[in-house]
DNA sequence: CTAATTCATCGACAGCCGTCAATGTGTTGG
DNA sequence: CCAACACATTGACGGCTGTCGATGAATTAG
């Protein structure tokens, strides 16, 4: 029922001129990553031993509180670039593949071709 | 007396956990386009003739009052995505060379070697 | 069964931000 | 000069969201 926000989301930016529907979906999942407690936990997540924490893990390097954490961790995995298990009583976390590749494909690749 | 968002401010997401302050940088470049009205803009002047507009050009495209797209304008110029020249009247906008690159840099090159 | 642990959810609050109408500033045309 | 044009700025309003304390739900330990 979640509503994966990454998901054959993202037409690129510069191509051409964006639909108002497109403009939408993009920058709902940009507004996802771009909240500084969000980039974190990405970082923290993938540089942890075999690359998955549990909620436990993050809330001390976060220095935020455990309910705000929880609520980072289910908007990132709502949208698509967390996976999320259940381990008895932790929850653990690891990077979806590719949902960061699908918004970095989207800033344009073609970058260097001026016009 | 701007403040270029975009300049030396991404350090990659995944290849370390970032620290506070290179996150809030970071979120702070990617809330700038993390809105349907300023990627439209960037894809607009993108495609206009000579890859540039002036704000008149833009304004009934996007479905905006004249005002707001002035705002629009103003918050990526100053972030340093867009380049700004006044002409008679006029003040026409061109995409700033590499700005989207250095974002799309910062989210990672490397998702593709899993851990 | 009970207590402790781990995490999610709820409710509330404050701050940020996209939007517009109204107005101001500078430029062109007659 | 004066009127019209192009754009920026101001002030205000409403909605969204990041944050926390308190509480709830599920699992494990004894």
């Amino acid at each position: 029922m979640s509503t994966p926000v990454i998901q054959l989301c993202c037409p690129p930016v510069l191509t051409g001129p964006l639909s108002q529907d497109d403009a939408e979906q993009l920058a709902a999942a940009l507004r996802v990553i771009a909240d500084p407690a969000r980039l974190r936990l990405l970082g923290l997540i993938k540089n942890q031993p075999d690359a998955e924490a549990c909620t436990c893990d993050l809330v001390e390097p976060l220095g935020l509180s455990q309910p705000t954490v929880s609520h980072h961790l289910k908007v990132l995995y709502e949208a698509g670039f967390l996976e999320r298990e259940k381990r008895g009583r932790q929850t653990w976390y690891r990077l979806a593949p590719d949902s960061l590749g699908i918004l970095r494909d989207a800033l344009d690749p073609n970058v260097h071709q001026r016009a």
